[in-house]
DNA sequence: TTGTAGGCGTTATCAT
DNA sequence: ATGATAACGCCTACAA
């Protein structure tokens, strides 16, 4: 920066504002210092502007590492929330901990290496929200607490999704729908996301006089393949089934081929918040209501850097609705069993 | 640090020695120190350190973003790379980058921000390796180029792997083997380990005797269950089935299904290189050649560090073998078509 | 074995 | 609108 200074004829003071723009610099010779920067192929030192700076450009990205491996979806928004940063230019730290610590995190804050942090599968019970805004880290939940009133979060809208999925299948004629959703323990850990679809497909299926049953099934195919046809034995009724979970999707698929009910014309399936790629990959192709994955990652991102910018006086909430796509697993049930 | 040196009756500069290790410190002053440090819970500045020391700690994690959508094997590298950088006290930085790109890490660098960078997916042909070597990135591949004499990899021993998988279907019976691989595009990209697999298993099977009938299938399930199809329509022979991604197995068990073909009596199936995770998802559970793809990031984080703290003198270079994991799709072949 | 002091490359606070 | 010049918090010769 002294040799573009330099080479500017200027001083080192006004090449940084020049670079900053915090105060008024002259047109010309903010040209000049442009010249001299790609003279030079100039870049500012990161260090140094963390360090004398209040700002370092770094986000952490907290993960849990004892939970489920993640999934695509997950995956997307990992990916997203990167290249969101990026263009802004911030830089995303990718930090493991166990599912309720949040030491480490404080302690990227309290040496000075992150301006924020970024929670993934927030729980409806929180310790460590709570103590990380005690040690003033700014956060953005992707999910939500169960009352997050005060804080600034990204998530799906598991109230919309529900109530868009039964209304669908309600309207084509399904009075009796199956969910097969994560094991209990996803209940028992406080998964908001999990939690809050239940609660709202069960609201929504009454409100459209749908008959709804829930089956908890492990997270992998096989699970989800005894899950479906148990299920189907025991409640010849159904004519749907919804899937939150992509091994759950291919469980239903494979289950209902093995009992040979065919998809959509005996059975119909819908997923819920299942990134397109999987619901494309699937054979046939499934209908879903979600949306994309990688927005939640995206507008995390953004909101956390706009935050931290003072843009916004109030704190971000972001509620993500779904669309129905529909693809080739949705149809009206047998007339025999209407 | 000022704050403990007083604490602790030294100058700062002793703080920063028995911190560092670089210059011996009595031990009265460093257990003197050390608890100073605890009392006032101090952690030192990462910037500051960046700054004045020649390392930074950080690595960047570079992965393509055009290429197909990060599987769970891809995941498991980078949360592992994570997790061995964080245990070495270092910082993983997720870069997403175009595929040839590498102007963006090499501008990280020249900030002073990164010690190093990990390469994922690497192409037989890379223009980024030579780029970034030019740059002087030290740089680790997780992959490798067509002729890695001089750079720091590790890899899967593709060789092998192809070896094992064919040895057990030769020793099993099988005389006809079929190979669902990637796209032919993956080849024209010059995938490293695609390329190298498929020309391991075009050796392997001459040196059994076994003949080798090689499809390309699109990474989706709907491709490789139709590729499937149309091969055991047209290749009656066939009686045993390799598969290198995760969709191409669901596709193969789907396409075997559906012909009434059941596994592994009628047709047996090795996954290659695929994560235990979906291969235990799978129903029936699939016989891998595989190893821990983990073993991948964080063989490839540490082989970094150790190189940036001139560990070893030479340049690591890392091929892991796989093991051949019996489950339930391998079998001899129908006594009917011996 | 320990202390002193200069420097790392910016930002920010004074002046001018 | 622009220049000097302290911090920022640590590392590392150089001295003692």
């Amino acid at each position: 920066m002294a040799d573009v200074a330099r080479l500017a004829g200027v001083s080192i003071s006004t090449v940084s504002y020049a670079l900053s723009g915090v105060r008024p610099v002259s047109e010309a010779t903010r040209d000049r210092v442009q010249w001299a920067i790609e003279q030079l192929d100039y870049q500012p030192n990161v260090m140094a502007r963390g360090l004398a700076g209040r700002r370092t450009g770094f986000l952490a990205l907290l993960l849990p590492t004892d939970e489920s491996p993640a999934d695509p979806f997950m995956i997307d928004i990992i990916v997203s929330a990167a290249e969101a940063a990026r263009e802004r230019g911030y830089h995303l730290l990718l930090w493991t901990e166990p599912a309720g610590e949040s030491a480490g995190v404080k302690d990227l804050m309290r040496r000075g290496l992150i301006d924020g942090a970024l929670l993934l599968s927030v729980r409806l019970d929180e310790d460590r929200v709570s103590a990380l805004r005690e040690a003033d880290v700014p956060l953005t939940l992707i999910g939500r607490t169960e009352d997050p009133v005060d804080s600034q979060f990204v998530d799906s809208d598991a109230e919309q999704a529900a109530e868009v999925a039964i209304a669908h299948l309600a309207e084509l004629g399904h009075r009796t729908v199956a969910y097969i959703g994560p094991p209990r323990s996803a209940y028992e850990d406080g998964i908001g996301i999990v939690i809050r679809i239940h609660d709202s497909l069960v609201r929504s299926a009454e409100r459209h006089s749908v008959r709804l049953i829930t089956a908890y099934a492990e997270r992998n195919v096989a699970a989800s393949t005894q899950t479906v046809t148990d299920l189907m034995s025991s409640e010849p009724d159904v004519t749907a089934v919804l899937a939150l979970d992509d091994s759950a999707i291919a469980g239903v698929l494979d289950g209902l081929r093995s009992i040979d009910q065919s998809v959509p014309s005996d059975v119909s399936i819908i997923g819920l918040l299942v990134s397109p790629q999987v619901a494309e990959l699937a054979w046939p192709k499934v209908t879903t209501v979600s949306h994309d994955p990688r927005d939640l990652g995206r507008l995390a991102a953004l909101a956390m850097i706009d935050s931290l910018n003072g843009a916004s006086s109030r704190t971000a909430q972001v509620l993500l609705p779904s669309e129905l796509a529909e693809r080739s697993t949705t149809a009206p049930p047998p007339a025999a069993r209407l």
